[in-house]
RNA sequence: GUCCUGGUAGCUCAGCAGGAUAGAGCAACGGCCUUCUAAGCCGUCGGUCGGGGGUUCGAAUCCCUCCCAGGACGCCA
């Protein structure tokens, strides 16, 4: 409503300047700096070159001109042309409307039901669910219910990291060093300590990467014994991933593909990079040259095998096709612009013109201490701990306050969770940020 | 070295499609409890907007240049 008041505002100026050549893009109404000036303010300055007069004599002019049974007063201070709205009227407009349209209030249709594919969130199983994928998942989920709002078709994909050699890793340390007893009792963290362990040991012993590697190729054989500890992988994962979804109160991804299911996928896009001549041999791999400004794409391993930006392609060609988006989003960390870059890059050189319609939403790093956290050394903190810690935290604050409080539990959860999204989506999101989980937590309840 | 992000109060940040005296929270300092939540309230202090040029009636905001921090830069994803 207020959008709607201001494009009137700006319409009723635009009537009376129109014949003296000014354009509607050239009315900016701003909000004044101070609330006492006024609701709605327009600097006159830039119209004196045209109308040859002096701001304050345009703001005057206006303030005749404007029809001001309307509003509650119209100030002219300095060249600015202030308005005030009539507060009391709106406010009762503004709470009819509220209660009349409920859920829909404010909903907007500059979406124009377009679809927009937005991949956010995506962990990698068999590696730790770190605080940057949390950052992705939060953003990711903001945005997704924002472009609701204003009215596209979104589709929320978390891209699962299903794939890759560290299933391999995982597969030896779990064969070598498992101890049933943890495994059972709690698996996540069982398979945590492999991992760690898995790279600790790596770094005394470099033939374990070539043992993981092989391990990976028996999967990718598709041995029923590997086949069968992967799928357990995934499914410990997976239900761990969603405990904390359901705590953060995302439950409604329209998809949820994992990389595995674009293995046979890939040959085409290189098939078709072939036939379109782009692909161009270079020290043994193959690559897309991408001009001056870009490094060369590296498509394939001299070996023979894919890389990542080969299966991002199957993937969004895939993508494509299923859901015929006007718009591809992914909210991942900044380190990964130049993959996005030369994931359009390619695109274009393919000739599909939507590469425009590509946009990496990229975040800072979250930082420990000012440092990179190093998940390998075991050092990254359980975030399902972060989210019981601050629920915990938020109750204590309760018990202490406010003690006769009605449902603690459920106002202790939904406080705790609140401050650690609100934590992620308070800043600008290309700044990196320290995860201090005192700080997180260091929040000020009003109850 | 090349490219991408950042640099605003002691700290954490907002403001940046140019516009009125650069804002908030925390910290610091000074007040306010014999009674309802002092984990509170009221007030004060605090800034060469990284440096230097430029464009403009007007620059934290736009352009150029330099400095600092973080990141990326072929066989990981």
């Amino acid at each position: 409503m207020i959008l709607e008041l201001k494009e009137k505002i700006i319409n009723d100026i635009y009537e009376i300047l129109k014949k003296d050549g000014i354009s509607k893009k050239d009315i900016i109404l701003e909000k004044p700096k101070d609330i006492k000036l006024g609701d709605f303010s327009l600097p006159c300055f830039n119209y004196s070159k045209i109308l040859k007069k002096a701001p304050n004599t345009i703001a005057e002019y206006l303030k005749q001109n404007i029809n001001k049974d309307e509003y509650e007063k119209v100030e002219v201070v300095g060249g600015y042309l202030n308005i005030f709205l009539n507060k009391k009227d709106i406010v009762v407009r503004l709470l009819n409307k509220i209660v009349e349209e409920k859920e829909q209030y404010g909903n907007l249709d500059i979406g124009n039901n377009k679809t927009i594919v937005i991949d956010y969130s995506s962990p990698n199983i068999a590696k730790p669910f770190t605080v940057g994928h949390l950052r992705s998942t939060i953003i990711g989920n903001a945005l997704k219910r924002i472009l609701k709002k204003i009215g596209y078709k979104v589709i929320g994909i978390n891209y699962l990291g299903d794939w890759g050699t560290q299933f391999g890793k995982l597969i030896y340390a779990y064969k070598t060093w498992v101890n049933e007893e943890a495994m059972k009792e709690n698996p996540i963290k069982e398979l945590k300590r492999l991992y760690v362990k898995f790279h600790n040991e790596a770094e005394q012993n470099e033939e374990l990467n070539d043992i993981a590697r092989k391990y990976f190729k028996r999967l990718e054989n598709k041995e029923e014994e590997y086949i069968k500890l992967w799928e357990y992988f995934i499914d410990i994962s997976l239900k761990e991933f969603n405990k904390m979804y359901n705590l953060l109160g995302i439950t409604d991804f329209e998809s949820t593909t994992g990389e595995s299911f674009y293995n046979d996928k890939m040959d085409s896009v290189i098939k078709e990079l072939k036939e379109k001549n782009l692909l161009e041999k270079d020290d043994g791999a193959m690559i897309v040259r991408l001009g001056d400004n870009l490094l060369p794409a590296l498509i394939q391993k001299s070996d023979g095998a894919s890389l990542y930006i080969t299966r991002d392609l199957a993937t969004l060609f895939h993508r494509k096709n299923k859901y015929k988006f006007d718009e591809a989003l992914y909210v991942v960390g900044n380190e990964q612009t130049l993959h996005f870059n030369q994931l359009k890059q390619v695109l274009q050189k393919m000739g599909y013109d939507w590469y425009k319609d590509i946009h990496h939403i990229s975040f800072g790093m979250v930082l420990d201490n000012g440092k990179r956290m190093a998940t390998r050394k075991g050092k990254g903190v359980e975030l399902i701990d972060v989210l019981n810690d601050s629920m915990n935290l938020s109750q204590k604050y309760i018990e202490e306050k406010n003690p006769n409080l009605e449902n603690k539990k459920e106002i202790s959860r939904i406080v705790g969770v609140g401050a650690v999204i609100f934590n992620y989506l308070k800043t600008y999101c290309k700044n990196d940020i320290d995860f201090n989980l005192e700080n997180i937590l260091k929040f000020k309840l009003l109850l």
